[in-house]
DNA sequence: ACATGATGTGTAACCGGTTACAGGTCGAAT
DNA sequence: ATTCGACCTGTAACCGGTTACACATCATGT
């Protein structure tokens, strides 16, 4: 590895300079210029982060944290980030936390370490108190974490209300609601929003709402018990993508047709709607877009200028497919 | 934030002491530990890793360098590196090269200049001598690197050929095959691993391959060509399950009854192949293993020890599913 | 002729750790 | 009594950059 005094005596200058050089700062003469940027070539000098981040204090690294990777609706939510980031300079940390405060305090103790110069991340666990003793650059993303965050988020509670309004739209008379985790905050409001379309019709009952935890599987179970127990359901709104996808999976060993003896709407918009048949009606989110303006904004708060705008809400896309045409 | 410094001084002793103590080497006396590790604990000292880093010329950090994030064979390889690292102490970079070598190289200079202690790359772009400049412990994950570098791979050619024989196990008399790109090497071998099964039939013509580049819509258009020009053909091999979903599309919207009238078997194991109906037949990798061996491996290799087995083989599962049920 | 400010460059301190080395104490072996 | 090695601790150099500051030169205006 060259360093910065191997250039420095390569060009017959002063460390200094060539700092100079390399940063576009300070005053230098032409010519020396010239001889620097000669050295630096022929030895390819690349200059050492690490150094430059100890006295900088700041890294030109962001972390990033999601509940889950695996889960198909962050991978363009990361991909988002990092596309803009590295255009910027910055690199990308992972991190998985499993939804985990314990794990997320660890990453984000390590990446303070690290001089980590933001994060964006994904978590409704907000320990208050911990975030604020933090002191790096935050945004929010998909889930609020608290007042003061700038957040990137779409309206769930709207979006659970659009979306149960649609099977209504369409025909159907008893709307059923699989619901996510408890402890995410997202799957509540959606749930809510059901709620408030629902709430006072004289079939309502509580046992329209059924948990499956955002994932396929267990939303393929637990809409075959439901079915069973009422089989009047007619329309089912799945608080996910995957949920939906069980939801179709469980008519179809019921022998259900979909769209026509059960209606189905899903939410995220991730690209395996699309995959299966009948396609899926859901509700999309614009996730690059989303995530692409909470790095800018990250940006903008490492830049140490401040983001008035706390909450930024963005539009939901009701894409109408063959699952609840009628 | 609190230095070393800071807990020197507030212990009574000197950093030297201090750094003896975090790192348990050297002699310290019991009472002085105890001292210093009321003044960390008081304080609420962490090491700034990245001024150690600077001494120790090495970060404790990996970049793992993959295609697309965005495409779902990668998240759980991801995940599989990341679990581990973490574990052992590392964070990681996430970098999506687009298949682009222009990229690679660019995330490489910058993670050597960040001190990265490792590389995991899914690349068969391989300028050889600018990897080797690099001059970082690297492992190839999902295709060979070269021959040098430890690779944790499947045998695509094998793979290719025993999922070309499962169509015609099941009676299907011609089978066609829907290639991923020319340039990835993975798709390369499976697609020979398809010729030799059907090399010298009669009826086996140039024409039964078309190329879908690893994609659900490209893989469903030209799949629609690909049958309307040889209705003949009753069973299809995709290099991917991405565009096993595409044939399956394909067929439905001709009216083509899956298995009966065409069968159709994937490549991968990725979870969507569950989501579809019929379910598809896939060959099955060991995604998590293989990512996280390959991540052992690079820690093995930044201790400084070498690995002997350059190629490392996982096997492939044929999960025989409702699309080539006959 | 001289003050002034812009330009150009080097020295050395600094970022926050790690560790080689020196120097000191002390108990045991010779 | 002397030597030796284990134990304990501090000083200072070092990792590879950045930048405050000092100093020097030179063109310009008065």
């Amino acid at each position: 590895m060259t360093t910065i005094k191997d250039v420095a005596h390569h060009a017959e200058v002063s460390v200094a300079t060539v700092s100079r050089v390399i940063n576009r700062n300070g005053y230098v003469n032409e010519d020396t210029r010239k001889k620097v940027e000669a050295a630096v070539e022929e030895l390819n000098y690349k200059p050492n982060s690490v150094a430059r981040s100890l006295f900088k204090k700041q890294s030109k690294t962001i972390g990033i944290i999601v509940p889950d990777i695996t889960n198909p609706y962050f991978p363009e939510l990361v991909r988002g980030v990092e596309d803009y980031l590295i255009k910027k300079g910055f690199t990308t940390i992972l991190c998985n936390s499993d939804e985990d405060p314990e794990k997320e305090r660890l990453y984000l103790d390590v990446m303070k370490q690290k001089y980590v110069d933001g994060v964006i991340i994904v978590s409704n666990m907000a320990e208050r108190e911990f975030i604020d003793e933090c002191d790096i650059p935050m945004v929010a993303l998909d889930r609020n974490v608290h007042q003061e965050m700038p957040a990137f988020v779409i309206d769930n509670r709207d979006g659970g209300r659009v979306a149960t309004e649609h099977l209504f739209d369409v025909g159907c008379k008893r709307v059923a609601h699989i619901k996510g985790p408890d402890q995410v905050i997202n799957s509540e409001e959606r749930y809510e929003g059901y709620i408030e379309v629902v709430n006072g019709r004289d079939w309502f009952q509580d046992s329209f709402v059924v948990s499956g935890n955002f994932e396929q599987k267990q939303a393929a179970q637990v809409t075959k018990q439901l079915l069973n127990k009422h089989p009047e359901i007619d329309g089912i709104f799945a608080g996910n993508d995957a949920m939906a996808v069980g939801v179709l999976k469980a008519a179809e060993s019921l022998n259900l047709k979909v769209p026509e003896d059960l209606a189905i709407i899903g939410f995220d918009g991730i690209d395996l709607t699309e995959m299966t048949s009948p396609e899926l009606t859901t509700l999309s989110q614009p996730i690059y877009q989303m995530s692409r303006d909470a790095a800018k904004a990250l940006i903008t708060l490492i830049e140490g200028k401040t983001i008035k705008q706390k909450e930024n809400l963005f539009p939901l896309q009701l894409l109408k497919r063959q699952s609840t045409k009628r």
